[in-house]
RNA sequence: CGCGGGAUGGAGCAGUCUGGUAGCUCGUUGGGCUCAUAACCCGAAGGUCGUUGGUUCAAAUCCAGCUCCCGCAA
């Protein structure tokens, strides 16, 4: 009797990876369903006003769970560790970090990734805050094998999300987040069958959703009505859009736009208030900010911001 | 001790520098006008000015400590 095949029932050794809330259904999922054997997670961070380091969501969950749990400064502190678990599979779900060859060579099944796009579509690390900032109608989940480049591995499999107006990158993140463990562990029993699609991405489609940068915050008024509400959307609830009132930081949180031109009035310029908020000149038209925040205040509705600062038309947002 | 802003009726703000009766826009409420109204007019209620102590004849205001909230940075 050769004993050696009889492993073919044992549990698949798996390790997680992953750090922010996004990757918490995804691993609570498998952790309802597999065993899993450990978790890397990217260090406790300085959090806050006064740098007190915090742990991870990830983190949390694997204290939780009584999980062993990994956070090397550097991949490759852990690799040794890694390696001496020997792992049939790596999953990986916003991880933070590229993995280096070394790691994604170790597990006999390959390393997998969740991603939250519709890859080959926007790679890269903030793909919900672009989907939505880059008009994108519908984006969704990839499950998929990693290469030495970022978010460029064969497909295993994907799902669809529809976009609606009233998304935020908060609503779609949230919806993505339990997509994502929902595909994963309808895909994860092909995968550990070897049995799974296996499919190359279409570099030709190649679009980019790169981390988002302060830049990339700051309201440019001579853009469209679109491309404003659409940043807005796409940076609520975090970061947040801003712009400069009186040489305050001005976050909006929520805007619509309406049909009135302005065509006199300057990018940025005041130009009326309403029932639910004030208006605001952009290149092609007006939006209308109804929830705001000013630097050192909380978030408050428009109106209420409009009822402690009389005479705003006419003075202009930067 | 990372940098900075803030706390004033239910909401949003002014007043603080230069100490001397608690103010504005709204909301609430009573009445009026109107075919009618979220519009307009007249009236009313509602605040120990975050908290503790200090200076002063007198503190929202000046000084010190504390609590809570927030922007930036990481």
């Amino acid at each position: 009797m050769d004993f050696d095949k009889i492993e073919v029932k044992k549990d698949p050794v798996i390790i997680f990876m992953g750090t922010p809330e996004f990757s918490v259904p995804v691993l609570e999922g498998l952790i309802a369903n597999y065993k899993i054997r450990a978790i890397v997670t990217q260090p406790d961070k300085p959090y806050g006003r006064n740098g007190i380091l915090k742990a991870s969501p990830i983190k949390e969950v694997a204290i939780k769970h009584n999980i062993l749990c990994l956070q090397p400064e550097k991949i490759k502190d852990a690799l040794q560790e890694i390696n001496a678990l020997e792992p049939d599979l790596i999953i990986t779900c916003a991880y933070g970090k590229i993995l280096p060859l070394e790691l994604l060579l170790i597990p006999k099944l390959g390393c997998i990734n969740v991603h939250a796009s519709l890859l080959p579509k926007l790679r890269g690390g903030a793909p919900i805050h672009h989907a939505i900032i880059d008009g994108y109608s519908k984006t969704g989940v990839t499950i998929m094998y990693m290469s030495e480049q970022m978010d460029a591995g064969d497909i295993i499999s994907q799902e669809i999300v529809e976009i609606t107006q009233a998304d935020t990158a908060s609503s779609l993140h949230d919806k993505l987040k339990v997509v994502g463990r929902d595909l994963l562990l309808k895909t994860l029993p092909s995968i550990l069958a070897g049995t799974n699609n296996r499919l190359k991405q279409d570099e030709s489609e190649v679009t980019y959703g790169f981390v988002i940068k302060r830049e990339d915050e700051k309201l440019d008024f001579s853009k469209t009505k679109r491309e404003i509400i659409n940043q807005i959307r796409g940076l609520n609830a975090w970061p947040g859009a801003y712009c400069y009132f009186e040489e305050k930081i001005m976050k909006v949180w929520q805007a619509y736009r309406t049909d009135n031109l302005f065509e006199l009035a300057y990018p940025g310029e005041i130009t009326a208030i309403y029932n639910d908020g004030f208006g605001v000149k952009v290149s092609n038209g007006e939006v209308v900010f109804t929830e705001i925040q000013l630097e050192g205040k909380g978030k408050i509705k428009a109106v209420d911001f409009i009822h402690g600062h009389p005479d705003l038309i006419g003075k202009i947002l930067r």
